[in-house]
RNA sequence: CGGGGUGUAGCGUAGCCCGGUUAUCGCGCCACGUUUGGGACGUGGAGGCCGCAGGUUCGAAUCCUGCCACCCCGACCA
């Protein structure tokens, strides 16, 4: 391994790629497009989870569990989800390998099991669940459901990376249904403050909330909420998404309820994701060309210890000044590891863990034990000092606090700082080619125009915000009127 | 899926054009010793179906064909 990342100002996505790699999150497998989750990016992804999940329940969700196959006759049933995906399906046609008779020791598909209806790897579960709904609800009291699932999808990509875009990934899918229209709307804002919020409080990653244009909308949704985050190259992630589905699924899958005034009715619906893409959010939103910064929230291990030692009876003294360390950050639920391997010095270790992004690192040495202190390191800062072995607990239970806010901080103000307002499509092609980022032009609202631009200059709208002040102007490109400024972006 | 590139030990590579001893070097790995406040040093050692499958040839890492994977640029996409 060589010692130093690919920095990003040389190259962005060769330093994203060596640092998946080289911090041990993932590394491509022998399927192609699909990545093997190593033990230290699963556990941040289980982070994410938890937290997820525990705001998914305290809203009111439940967790389920559908089938990773859709029958062909259901997933073509929508027709504008179903065209939507159609493109990058995997389909299992056949249930049996046998010998091959021509070619010795190897297997081959058994030509006699094909499947009589072929069953497609879901994309997304909107067909395979509007199906199961279907046989739950028959009157309004059987609504609303409000389901999640976590689960792999697959979607044959062209163009792979690691947690950005996958063939097969890690997900949630929340589907709800519901009795009436304005129901449905506030679960689709809710999960969408969510998400926002998960974002910035716990990931520490600035976002701003919108909604998608007609041509950027999830296949088969009326509207699409989004959560659209910034990288430190310029380019735009959508990080979450949170669909109205309005009634298209119901009346797809015939989902009728009876009302309280007794007559029939389709129900209404939402469905909403995040994904293992968020670990690519949260990689390119924070570390540096160091490698990985992890905000305290989501570190697998916040703290680190780190021992400097010349023989066993120091290791053995620091041992015991680490072990008290370590049960008083327990007691205040800061999670922390004592790095005593004997097989790598302290250089190498503090390599490693700055690498890795451990937040915030003590290092104890013959020093420190005799003047009673621990050097610490904060990982978001890469600064250092000297202090005593008093409050140490307090001092880094507040200093997790700081480490999340000034991560986060950071964000948004290179975030901020990289909304630019242009009037002209000059002004537009020179921002984007120049500083990039976020882009906040007048757009006359035709699907047509936005093509055009898409075409001219890679950029995509990536989303109307929701708090977007009414104003009067002219189109970048067409010059016709516009009400209101929209986000530009190139994008993940 | 279209254009371009790359595949040699765990990683990074030389050799390939112009076929011919035992496939080069660095890192990493193993053993022993000395070390340990920012990726240690010395000595010794192990590790290779040269991406895979065919073909040409007395002989292939090297030439030819097919396939696979990865990277970059497009199209597609969360």
């Amino acid at each position: 391994m060589s010692k130093n990342l690919t920095s990003r100002s040389e190259d962005y996505s060769k330093w994203y790629n060596e640092l998946v790699v080289k911090a041990d999150m993932a590394e491509n497998s022998a399927v192609r497009g699909c990545m093997v989750i190593k033990p230290y990016g699963y556990a941040i992804w289980e982070k994410m989870q938890a937290e997820l999940d525990r705001m998914f329940k305290e809203t009111g969700h439940q967790n389920a569990y559908f089938p990773l196959f859709v029958p062909k006759s259901l997933f073509e049933a929508e027709e504008k989800n179903a065209e939507g995906f159609a493109k990058e399906c995997a389909i299992v046609t056949h249930y049996r390998l046998q010998n091959d008779p021509d070619n010795e020791g190897k297997l081959r598909v058994d030509p006699e099991a094909k499947l009589e209806e072929e069953l497609i790897v879901r994309p997304t579960s909107e067909a395979i669940i509007w199906n199961t709904y279907k046989g739950w609800i028959q009157s309004y009291r059987d609504l609303p459901i409000l389901v999640n699932q976590w689960a792999n999808v697959v979607r044959w990509e062209m163009r792979t990376r690691l947690f950005l875009r996958t063939a097969e990934f890690l997900w949630q899918e929340g589907h709800t249904a519901h009795a009436t229209k304005e129901e449905a709307w506030k679960e689709t804002k809710l999960i969408n403050n969510v998400y926002a919020n998960f974002a910035e409080n716990f990931m520490a990653i600035p976002v701003v909330q919108g909604l998608k244009t007609e041509s950027e909308r999830f296949a088969g949704a009326e509207e699409t909420m989004c959560i659209e985050a910034l990288m430190q190259d310029g380019k735009a992630l959508q990080a979450g998404t949170s669909h109205f589905l309005g009634q298209n699924f119901a009346k797809a899958f015939d989902v009728k309820f009876t009302n309280k005034e007794g007559k029939q009715d389709h129900v209404w619906a939402t469905s909403w994701g995040v994904s293992t893409r968020l670990m690519g959010a949260l990689i390119m939103t924070h570390s540096d060309d160091k490698g990985l910064v992890l905000p305290p929230n989501l570190a697998p291990n916040q703290v680190v210890i780190v021992p400097i030692y010349r023989n066993d009876e120091q290791l053995e003294e620091i041992t015991n000044v680490a072990n008290n360390i370590m049960s008083d950050l327990r007691a205040k639920g800061v999670s922390v590891k004592f790095d005593n391997r004997t097989t790598h010095r302290p250089g190498a270790k503090f390599a490693q863990h700055e690498l890795q992004g451990v937040p915030l690192r003590i290092a104890i040495g013959p020093k420190d034990l005799e003047n009673g202190t621990v050097e610490l390191a904060r990982r978001d800062t890469l600064t250092k000092e000297i202090v005593s072995l008093d409050n140490l607990a307090d001092i880094v239970k507040n200093l997790m606090t700081e480490i999340q806010d000034t991560l986060f901080n950071k964000a948004l103000s290179f975030r901020d700082s990289h909304i630019t307002e242009v009037d002209t499509f000059d002004e537009f092609k020179d921002v984007l080619e120049g500083k990039a980022g976020f882009i906040s032009a007048h757009w006359d609202g035709s699907s047509e125009t936005e093509n055009k631009i898409k075409e001219l200059t890679k950029a995509t709208i990536r989303c109307i915000p929701i708090d977007n002040k009414a104003e009067e102007g002219k189109c970048v490109l067409t010059g016709n009127p516009s009400k209101q400024r929209v986000l530009f972006a190139k994008a993940y």
